[in-house]
RNA sequence: GGGCAUGUAGCUCAGUGGAUAGAGCAUCAGGUUCCGGUCCUGAGGGUCGGGGGUUCGAAUCCCUCCAUGCUCGCCA
């Protein structure tokens, strides 16, 4: 089933050829949603932009447009207006027929995508010789989000962690491990992982009073590129300790598993790279170290800025690793689209390793790789998000707060009506509601910017936040229970009659979840799907306020039914997309 | 100084060439309290940072200026 948009633009394609020409067989028809439902559901702006091809004035072109146009099977009669848009309003039969075959759709009329990729999405992609932060709640709520988007539409899709496990951070940690907990180096069961972020704030500490202690951490990193047994040891036993615990930390956050594949994964291929670079005359050493100058980028002093990738002593630094891992998706993974949801404040730095990519020929026009850039998150003063300290505000921290706020809520909500619920039910209630608040405040806003984390609003139950989606499939859940409904067995001569406004202006969103998804798989902005689902909320609820269901009269009732369930099937594929559970009950 | 973002209603933000620029919150005024009102209807509120340009048409594209943020050679 091709969907309603795609239909259309077969008839306005079919249109412009009947009337001028094979030459217009290509021409974008501009079918784009109405700007406004008085004019119709989709409008059709090609007249104006053709008035000079055609050289005849716009009404004139959209008249003989509308002659030859055959959307009968859709639409009413099609309408001009204004200096010459064509305005299309889908027939009540039409969105009957859609939505009754979407009904016994599992996948809700989104048909899978007909050339599937394979897909890296690259993330969450933590630096584990730190404690996990604020500042690694995004790319994963964002990263976990764009990759169920993207299997879902039928992509053939990898989630690789390219976690930063290597390196000067991890001399530090090797060091404080030795000393303080030797016997973690021959047995794993001592060191609690309740201790891990204490175990960081330790090594810190003692690297930022103790100069022997910052010597020993400098020797660990030697002994560590060297390849030291021991210390390799020491090494494997802090990343796995931070590997479990960040794992805790995404199961509570519902982010789905992904395949741990970090900076150490790279290290045997850094030579190759580099000396593929040299071979292609990319490479120039200067000061020592060796470089690649990049195009269209200067220093402060208006000179040719380098991209180093080799180091004055030897060493490799991060462009030299991501480098690598490019190499190796093209050569090895065989991608043709990765995305990297990483901060906005790396720009920079991943134009710069695309564009070493490009000139290097591992990076071809087949394939895209591409940064999706997201801003910061910020405190009620406007300023980056800390703790009085200072500090960056730990993740765990973050999340109980929510999930404390959302459960405080909820029992003053049980409280006020009188309500009796188990211990049980409060702690899942409070647990998704909490969780779910956070990620839809980070989706349901535009990628690029800067946001206020503010429990208040993330919380609120009314507005564009999680709960009040989950309220809207929890009220038709109520409904179920109330009438005793069970709605995969409507009957087989179930038919939905579209009749009340809110009736119809319900259907049509309905039928627009695969064309939202379409736009979210190329822009990759998750907000867009949000605002699909705040839509669909509010028009069910228009819908519930305007038409009694259960005391409606056959065949207004079963329709209304069906309606009711399409809308919760839709909110919760749509919130599943989002990484969002829903509720039967809150 | 260079590069890149961002600047839209009191606040938080949608809207990347189409008609009279939208939503939520807040404010005010109504409705309903019946299938869970955690709802619905309506009102007020905008020189889309300023200026210039391209276009039949610009919040959107180009130039310029202003403000804020990030970033600019061996951290990631």
């Amino acid at each position: 089933m091709n969907s309603t948009i795609a239909q259309l633009k077969i008839c306005l394609a079919q249109a412009l050829v009947a009337t001028f020409g094979d030459d217009y067989a290509n021409v974008d028809p501009i079918l784009v949603p109405a700007s406004n439902p008085k004019f119709g559901d989709y409008q059709a702006n090609v007249a104006m932009s053709l008035t000079k091809k055609v050289g005849k004035p716009p009404r004139a072109i959209a008249e003989q447009l509308v002659q030859n146009l055959d959307v009968s099977d859709l639409c009413h009669p099609p309408t001009i207006a204004g200096p010459g848009f064509i305005n299309l309003t889908l027939k009540p039969e039409y969105l009957q027929a859609e939505l009754q075959a979407m009904q016994f759709d599992p996948r809700l009329g989104v048909a899978p995508v007909e050339s599937p990729q394979r897909v890296i999405v690259d993330y969450p992609s933590p630096n584990i010789a730190k404690e996990m932060h604020v500042g690694h709640l995004r790319s994963a709520i964002i990263g976990d989000c764009i990759a169920r988007i993207l299997a879902f539409v039928g992509h053939d899709v990898q989630r690789i962690s390219h976690v930063g496990d290597w390196g000067t951070p991890f001399g530090m940690l090797i060091a404080h491990l030795r000393l303080s907990y030797p016997e973690a180096l021959t047995s794993t069961e001592n060191l609690d992982l309740g201790d891990l972020s204490t175990f960081y704030r330790q090594a810190k500490q003692r690297f930022d009073a103790d100069a022997e202690f910052r010597e020993a951490a400098r020797l660990s990193v030697v002994q560590l590129q060297a390849g030291d047994v021991e210390t390799l040891r020491a090494w494997k036993i802090v990343c796995e300790l931070s590997s479990r615990s960040y794992r805790a930390t995404y199961d509570l956050m519902g982010i789905l598993s992904f395949i741990e594949r970090g900076e150490s994964f790279y290290n045997p291929f850094l030579p190759e790279v580099v000396a593929e670079l040299q071979q292609l005359g990319l490479l120039v050493e200067d000061s020592g170290a060796q470089c690649v100058f990049l195009e269209g980028f200067t220093n402060k002093d208006g000179k040719p800025l380098p991209l180093i990738v080799k180091k004055t002593d030897g060493g490799y630094n991060y462009a030299t690793t991501d480098l690598a891992a490019i190499r190796y998706r093209v050569q090895v993974d065989r991608v043709q689209r990765v995305i990297y949801p990483v901060g906005s404040e790396q720009i920079n730095h991943f134009i710069q390793i695309f564009q070493v990519g490009r000139r290097a020929g591992w990076i071809t026009d087949e394939m895209e790789f591409v940064h999706t850039p997201f801003g910061l998150i910020l405190g009620d003063d406007g300023q980056k998000l800390k703790t009085r300290s200072g500090d960056a505000v730990p993740l765990k921290e973050l999340l109980d707060g929510a999930i404390a706020h959302a459960r405080q809520d909820l029992e003053k909500r049980l409280q006020e009506e009188g309500r009796q619920e188990s211990a049980d039910f409060i702690d899942h209630v409070a647990q998704v509601v909490g969780i779910s608040a956070v990620k839809y405040a980070d989706l349901s806003q535009n990628r690029t910017s800067n946001y206020i984390f503010s429990y208040g609003k993330m919380l609120a139950l009314q507005g564009n936040t999680a709960p009040y989606m989950i309220y809207a499939y929890v009220r038709v859940q109520g409904i179920s229970r109330k009438g005793q409904i069970d709605f995969e067995n409507l009957g087989a001569d179930a038919k939905i009659v579209l009749q009340e406004e809110t009736e119809l202006v319900l259907a049509k969103h309905l039928l627009q979840l695969g064309e939202v998804l379409d736009l979210v798989t190329q822009d990759l902005l998750p907000n867009r799907l949000c605002q699909y689902l705040f839509e669909l909320s509010q028009k069910f609820n228009q819908f519930y306020d305007r038409c009694p269901v259960l005391q409606a009269e056959e065949p207004d009732r079963t329709s209304r039914l069906m309606l009711c369930d399409l809308t919760a099937r839709t909110l919760k594929l749509g919130l599943s997309l989002l990484g969002i559970p829903v509720l039967e009950r809150m």
